[in-house]
DNA sequence: CCGACTGCTA
């Protein structure tokens, strides 16, 4: 069966370029997947006859034309007369045939789709030829069929809301679905009718509608455009339209499966990546499992948006799980699936494990799976490398790579080793690197900057960063705010507030608005450099800009409001950060017990401890520092050893280099040597490392007694120890030593050091 | 729509 060739194009109106249902070549093109019509039969040679007659004659003679009668009482199939009626080249004609056919004909009782067929032959001419105003068109002759009781067929009723659909005229569209009978509505018609609902904005009654559709035994059940149908309308607004939770996506999910319609694959992976992506893995994992358990194809895409969804929460345990259910089910593995797997091996620092996994994966072991790395897969494994301090061995990769498998190296590849070279150091290898891509004609990118940048800042040369910098500036390559945090860090560290402070001001004026990191690297410069007043400026200013401050932030204003004796303010700032939903954390509780022990306020420091445990944290090794620290300082040696007492006896906090060397250097400075000698005893069988300030303060301590024989023995322990004096030691013992005429063992000492020092 | 590179954890 052949449809009128300018059909199609009229119904495709060029207004809406998206294809969908209601465009739909793909599903509306014709009648030919209508199960309603009957199946075609031999025209009737009579009828080019009696459309010509027809056409010629006027309707009122009609019925005294001796052959019209005649085939009025034979008249033919109802395909044929939708045939015919399409012939009649104008709605007035088919209409005047129609009223001529329902009034005359005797055999309408014996058919009666013989109306509906004409009468959808007509909403046919009417789309033809009323361009102007189709759809108040087509309602007139819709409210003519519905007051002359006459059905609509199928293919009448899928036009209708095809034509209403597009004007969003949706109670038109929902009318002529109830008109419908309930027997002839097929899949294809309520797609259509969802389709106008979703994309009309009616989801309402899309999801009414649906839920009729979904019913176990619905006449009219989903079908695979059904699913794209919900789905698109669904992403299009992002879920929110409806408020659905994932929950109740997945439930709506299931209840397709269960009619055995299933996500394709693409749709699948979407899915799954965005479940993940707002934090329900599980809802992704029992969403993929669903539509196994119910008989769904699933490809290792779909495995794959889980398995990264899984990787960035870390749970590596479901991650294995799920890669064996992989090898179960005879999911092959990708590309992807080992790029995920050897990245995370990667991440772990588990480098060698990584490059195991891809040695196998292109040979022909691994159970029969072969997968040819690709250019990602190499990066991958560079960037591990680089990661690890192995950035020769990136680099000879990327050379590997070149040879065996044509890939030429990319900006990603560059970047890895660009970043491998600068953590070593070798910045001017990697600005030979960052020539070589340029010559090569692979695009430096923002990343490309930011990590250069970040390397010669890091290795003290800022000022070349600043020169690559203007230079890509030049380029039309433009910083991001990760460029400026980097240049602002590296500023504040080395003291030069101006210069930060005045990038930060530059950010905006280059269309780059800061963000949140930004403002904290710069509050944090600034409490660094202890300028308190600019510190809470741009805090405030952070604010404005809507970035909360976390509460690395809040700590470092209010230790530097306390360093600077600011407790008013420091207070005022631990109020609002109270307000703002922070709660203090262990860091605020040592901050303040470290500033209130310090000034001698210890009754204050200890319910500051109260609260702190109070609040679930226990003292740590700081806090327990701060107090010895402040007693040692206060002259209160009893108290400093009676905390000391109880942290090694009564709490597993273990002992740390610091806590030692603030007793030693006490006990040495109240002429105590002998029990600082014993803290260092004390030390080695703890397993606590003495570094250079134990021995300092021990020298200093040994010195006033002039007690010589213990220096040297000490000297020894330091120099196997492998610790290594500073000028402190060499400031101390030189003078010592040579009063008292022992330069011998100073110069062996002095030689151990070297020794130890080129061997380390 | 699934896998690679830049800030920092006081």
């Amino acid at each position: 069966m052949k449809l009128a060739a300018p059909t199609k194009s009229l119904l495709h109106l060029p207004t809406r370029p998206k294809s969908g249902i209601i465009d739909g070549v793909k599903y509306f093109s014709g009648e030919l997947d209508d199960p309603t019509l009957p199946p075609p039969l031999p025209t009737s040679s009579a009828v080019p006859e009696i459309v010509s007659l027809l056409k010629t004659t006027d309707h009122n003679d009609w019925i005294s034309n001796s052959e019209l009668v005649e085939f009025l009482n034979a008249p033919p199939s109802p395909t044929s007369l939708l045939k015919l009626t399409r012939q009649l080249g104008s709605t007035e004609k088919a209409l005047e045939f129609f009223e001529f056919f329902k009034t005359h004909s005797s055999s309408l009782s014996s058919s009666p789709s013989s109306l509906s067929f004409t009468f959808q032959a007509i909403l046919e001419q009417a789309m033809r030829e009323d361009k102007s105003d189709v759809p108040s068109k087509l309602f007139q002759l819709f409210s003519f069929a519905k007051d002359g009781k006459i059905p609509l067929s199928i293919n009448a009723a899928t036009l209708l809301i095809r034509c209403f659909g597009r004007a969003k005229m949706l109670e038109e569209s929902i009318s002529v679905y109830n008109e419908l009978d309930s027997n002839s509505r097929n899949t294809n018609v309520v797609n259509l009718l969802l389709d106008c609902l979703f994309r009309g904005g009616n989801s309402d009654y899309g999801f009414k509608v649906l839920d009729e559709m979904l019913k176990r035994d619905s006449g009219f059940p989903p079908n695979d455009s059904t699913v794209d149908i919900v789905l698109s309308a669904m992403w299009k607004r992002n879920w929110v339209g409806r408020r659905m939770s994932l929950e109740e996506i997945s439930g709506l999910l299931v209840r397709f499966f269960e009619h055995g319609v299933f996500l394709d694959d693409v749709w699948n992976t979407k899915l799954i990546a965005k479940f993940c992506r707002s934090g329900k893995c599980d809802k992704a994992w029992d969403l993929l499992h669903d539509m196994m358990r119910l008989g769904g194809q699933v490809e290792a895409s779909s495995f794959n948006a889980l398995l990264s969804g899984l990787g960035r929460e870390r749970d590596f345990q479901k991650m294995n799980l799920l890669m064996n259910e992989m090898k179960e089910k005879e999911i092959k593995p990708d590309v992807v699936t080992f790029g995920i797997l050897i990245n995370h091996l990667c991440k772990s620092y588990k480098i060698d494990e990584a490059l195991q996994v891809f040695e196998k994966m292109g040979g022909s072991e691994c159970d029969g799976i072969l997968v040819k790395p690709d250019l990602v897969l190499y990066n991958t494994l560079i960037d591990g490398l680089c990661k690890v301090g192995k950035q020769e061995e990136g680099f000879k990769l990327m050379e590997k790579m070149r040879l065996e498998s044509g890939y030429e190296p990319n900006t990603v590849t560059y970047n890895c080793l660009i970043d491998g070279f600068c953590r070593a150091g070798e910045i001017e290898r990697s600005y030979e690197l960052f020539d070589q891509m340029k010559k090569d004609g692979v695009v430096p990118n923002v990343i490309t900057l930011n990590t250069l940048l970040d390397g010669m800042c890091k290795h003290g040369r800022v000022s070349t960063a600043m020169g690559l910098l203007a230079e890509m500036q030049e380029k039309g390559l433009k910083g991001n705010s990760i460029t400026y945090t980097i240049l602002i860090t590296s500023f504040c560290s080395v003291n030069n507030i101006d210069r930060a402070m005045s990038l930060f001001n530059e950010m905006s004026e280059n269309r780059c608005s800061p963000d949140a990191k930004v403002y904290y690297s710069l509050i944090l410069g600034l409490c660094q450099a202890r300028r308190m007043d600019d510190a809470l400026c741009v805090a405030s200013k952070a604010k404005e800009a809507g970035f909360g401050l976390d509460i690395i932030c809040y700590n470092a204003l209010i230790g530097g409001l306390c360093r600077k004796n600011k407790i008013d303010e420091a207070h005022k700032t631990l109020k609002d950060m109270e307000e703002a939903g922070i709660k203090p954390d262990r860091h605020t509780y040592n901050t303040l017990i470290s500033y209130f022990s310090e000034k001698g306020q210890f009754e204050t420091a200890h319910r500051v401890l109260k609260r702190m445990i109070d609040d679930g944290y226990l003292p740590n090794v700081v806090t327990y520092g701060a107090l010895i620290h402040a007693y040692c300082l206060a002259g209160n040696l009893d108290e400093a050893m009676k905390i000391f007492q109880n942290m090694s006896s009564a709490t597993n906090v273990p002992l740390n280099t610091v806590i030692y060397n603030i007793l030693i250097d006490t006990l040495c400075k109240s002429d105590k040597v002998e029990d600082a000698i014993s803290l260092l005893g004390d030390m080695k069988d703890k397993g606590v490392r003495p570094n250079t300030t134990t021995y300092n303060a021990l020298f200093k301590g040994l010195q006033e007694r002039n007690w010589v024989e213990k220096a040297f023995e000490i000297m020894d322990q330091m120099t196997e120890n492998t610790c290594n004096p500073d000028y402190i030691t060499m400031e101390v013992l030189t003078q010592w030593l040579s009063d008292i005429g022992e330069t011998e063992k100073l110069r062996s000492f002095v030689e151990g050091y070297e020794v130890s020092t080129s061997t380390a």
